[in-house]
DNA sequence: ATGTGCTTAACTGTCGACAGATACAAACAC
DNA sequence: GTGTTTGTATCTGTCGACAGTTAAGCACAT
């Protein structure tokens, strides 16, 4: 059963739905060039996986999807199997799909994945950057300040996800982008819930500025290194909130 | 149209095609532990992609595939996504499937994210590796070293596939296994010509050698540098090898 | 020979249906 | 009250068909 938007709780809101769902989109329907029955479907789903309005574990009926969107249920399988390949969905064969449930292994190996092509791409940026590319650098930073100036959470976050975005196509490299916009999916959900720990904002905006002086010096050394100890301190940050949460759920 | 293995060039023989069906089976079924139709077929065109039967950019007809298989078009199409998602086929949507055309970039790309990850995992199988780990990483290389010594470069090759899945494998991270799996699908039919390059096989196994006694020393700094050189030679000998090609194709 | 427009055959995306597998629920035994 | 079996409703995998789109082939002009 999928809840509206309108009553969810304070993990969605109904810009930060559009903003995953235009996320999704991207990595999952790039080379979808005309507006597409299962991309839509794809996005669509995806965003409510992101947006915990399907919290991990729940069902994906293929028939109830279906008849939501008015199509048969060869697009909904179509669209479950997009949605798979980049971590979000769970299809085991002849059993019921699921969104995927990341055990704690699993983030941890993501993050310091995340952290490993980065760093490549840290490398990389801090050698080709133009004077327009840092110009773009500094505006999503200077978004990520307003929002942490704001306390708003959400926002923060998409304009983390920008900033790395741009990291990424920055670097130019394709095979790389791909894979970090697949592992950023899977932790989409999680990234809001370490940045919503108190002080964690602002220790975010600190790394990032170490690291814009980094492009601006043009030190790949330290752009590298600056950038792998941001994810592991983000990764920290989420693990003390996760074991936080088993100690309350536990009480 | 499809070639029987019967009159295959020097990309494939039997043994061989049954290595890179193992292979594609290993990565593209990952979950599938039933005998599924669709990996069946997945298996059976992955291989003859990696094995060069089916040239890169040929056509997939989906309809040829499903009387060759006995099925409807249904899984074939899933089949296609499946490999899709690993890289070995595109899928333009309302066109055809065709086999993928790895350009240059592309090849740099995977490679240079391969040697980052491969890094990642090198000093983890550093710090953690046991005699019993050590021992199957001396076997494989045993194996490789035959090969050599024989000449047989396909052997040489999946000797060192099974080198570098041991290692994926000792480093215990499934979410960086599942990339680079995918990511040396989309090569292994380039490593072949990397390797039948002369001097190339006697390289690489200098090259593991030096790898190999990092992990009995321990030395997790001197593993990740040595694994990422190891990268970076393969690719620049791929690289000469294709600007050879290209040079004789122009002439 | 080379390029251009039309015709037509072939292919893809989607559909509704069916067979077989799965998971839920109720009845039953302990 | 707890665990096990059985029955049933629901779901998935696969199919063949149809409509709309693509591209290959052919005629014609340059």
């Amino acid at each position: 059963m999928v809840k509206k938007t309108s009553d969810s709780g304070p993990t969605s809101d109904p810009e930060s739905f559009a903003r995953a769902k235009t996320l999704v989109h991207r990595i999952v329907a790039e080379r979808h060039d005309r507006p597409s029955l299962v991309a839509e479907i794809a996005c669509e789903v995806g965003a409510e996986i992101i947006e915990g309005i399907r919290p991990p574990g729940s069902d994906l009926n293929s028939v109830e999807l279906s008849k939501r969107f008015s199509t048969s249920r060869t697009p909904i399988r179509e669209a479950l199997m997009l949605l798979e390949k980049e971590g979000l969905v769970d299809v085991p064969p002849r059993k019921r799909p699921r969104v995927a449930v990341p055990d704690l292994q699993d983030i941890r190996e993501i993050y310091r994945a995340r952290a490993a092509l980065f760093e490549l791409i840290a490398a990389d940026v801090a050698r080709s950057v133009t004077e327009e590319g840092l110009a773009r650098l500094r505006a999503h930073f200077a978004e990520m300040q307003a929002a942490h100036r704001a306390g708003d959470v959400s926002a923060f976050v998409w304009s983390n996800v920008d900033f790395y975005d741009q990291n990424t196509l920055l670097a130019n490299n394709r095979t790389v982008k791909r894979i970090l916009d697949s592992l950023l999916l899977r932790t989409a959900r999680l990234r809001r819930l370490s940045l919503s720990q108190p002080g964690r904002m602002a220790r975010s905006c600190d790394d990032h500025a170490r690291l814009l002086k980094a492009y601006e010096d043009r030190d790949a050394t330290l752009a590298a290194a600056l950038i792998r100890s941001n994810h592991i301190n983000a990764l920290a940050a989420l693990e003390a909130f996760l074991a936080g949460e088993a100690e309350a759920a536990r009480a």
